[in-house]
DNA sequence: CGGTCTCTTGACCTCTGTCAAGTAGAGTGG
DNA sequence: CCACTCTACTTGACAGAGGTCAAGAGACCG
């Protein structure tokens, strides 16, 4: 039985000295912020150790003090939170490029329990190495504020949703989100178009119960906006969804870096 | 009839130079962050202009690029969202001493509204002077990014309420919210039994209708944890409405400061 | 090929929304 | 101090979106 746990903080000691594998949590905050040719060097070559997880590690718990900076590489992860009556709600979705918490380094407990969707790997920074990053780079401070603020912002974007839209719009406007930020990231081996949840996980992500998502999902595919075969989830016509959802990208600020 | 929109970025000359009243910004920031009395009196004494608003007056809307960061000195603003079909959200609820917009500086366009709840006072601070006051004080750069975490923990807590508590519960974990935010300001003339929303607005805060938060209430004066008297919505038993909405102020972060 | 985890489906239920009409406060003006 | 007016709050009847339960079928895995 692997720790439920992960044995993170063995003050950092970086093992492997990436081949470019930061290059994804780069483009990342180029998608949304400029950074010269000397920060986006610098970041590429911070040292990290690499850890590959299962799905539905653990990656912190709430309550838990964690002391690292870990960067998804490949893979899924969500942070979710449980009500004293053993409701979960998934409140943030990330994938590959996406720091994962830059939060703890400023707050002293987590507020919510993140973990793994799928296979994932991890890049773990030491604290100390991205300070030494970030200070004295304006620039990149900033593109990590931005990046923070952004996710705030889609944090918005979904109490809207959860909060006023009914289930058939509730669904079709997180596929459409899902849509854009994947292909955004325009990563070899990352299809935009392919849906990693389960319809539990959606479930719990939407606000909404499996079986109604299913009753959902089965309406969406009925109007050929998604297609699925065996248990996999395709978005099958974006145009569609983007009706169905009444959907507006603004809330992710993608117009950020342009002039 | 005023304008709709606030004539904010009159390049900011200050107007008045406060008497004090940016000390509750101060105790804001206190509330989660240590910060040298150094910091605090240069804080205290940054020039800012001073705006009254009316109730339901905008600060600014959705797809708008601010230039200044209002901090709230007195009364409630909120932001909200609404969807192509017409649902209101309101995504925040800031109270004195809450800087409204930090975000505005860093991102180029605004995401969602900000509006007055109840007549209000802002101190309007030039966005260099900040700038000023914040580098070469690493503190207080932190104090600011701890403060826009904490709105984001706040939202994601707000995303289990919508998406997983019924009704009762939901209306009684904003209530406690509320109470917490309210009493961790300790300001005189604020009181933190006092709900200054309406039903509507309330309805709108909780992905809820009216007419249905009208029964909550009511279910919720008969049992003695709230009490209403004319249109005022008033606590009447903080410790039971923590029972009912199953409250931990985890999410909150007033441990953050301490040792 | 057996086991386990998802997904499906139908029947039924209930929480919350909708509609619509009426009441009561709070402010305004006479 | 009394209309008058707005807005907010109430209330009841009814409707419907989404939840619950439970059993079975289909996928994926070793």
């Amino acid at each position: 039985m692997p720790p439920d746990h992960l044995p993170l903080s063995r003050n950092g000691l970086p093992v492997i000295h990436g081949e470019g594998r930061l290059e994804i949590f780069v483009r990342k905050l180029l998608s949304h912020s400029l950074l010269s040719t000397e920060v986006q060097n610098a970041m590429a070559e911070l040292p990290y150790s690499l850890r590959r997880l299962e799905p539905g590690e653990y990656i912190f718990r709430e309550g838990d003090c964690a002391q690292i900076c870990p960067i998804l590489l490949s893979g899924y992860a969500f942070r979710h939170k449980i009500s004293k009556s053993g409701g979960r709600q998934i409140v943030a979705l990330k994938i590959p490029g996406d720091p994962l918490d830059f939060q703890s380094l400023y707050l002293k407990t987590a507020d919510h329990n993140l973990q793994t969707l799928t296979v994932a790997e991890l890049a773990i920074v030491s604290l100390s190495d991205l300070e030494n990053l970030v200070v004295n780079r304006p620039p990149l401070a900033r593109a990590v504020l931005v990046d923070i603020l952004i996710e705030a912002s889609i944090g918005r974007e979904w109490l809207l949703n959860i909060g006023r839209r009914d289930a058939l719009a509730r669904l079709a406007h997180f596929l459409c989100e899902l849509h854009v930020r994947l292909r955004q990231m325009a990563s070899p081996g990352l299809d935009e178009s392919d849906i990693p949840l389960t319809q539990e996980q959606l479930a719990d992500l939407l606000g909404l119960t499996p079986v109604h998502i299913n009753r959902t999902l089965r309406s969406l595919e009925a109007s050929g906006a998604v297609r699925r075969t065996g248990r996999r989830l395709r978005v099958a016509d974006i145009e569609q969804l983007y009706t169905i959802a009444g959907f507006s990208d603004l809330y992710l600020h993608r117009d950020n870096s342009l002039p």
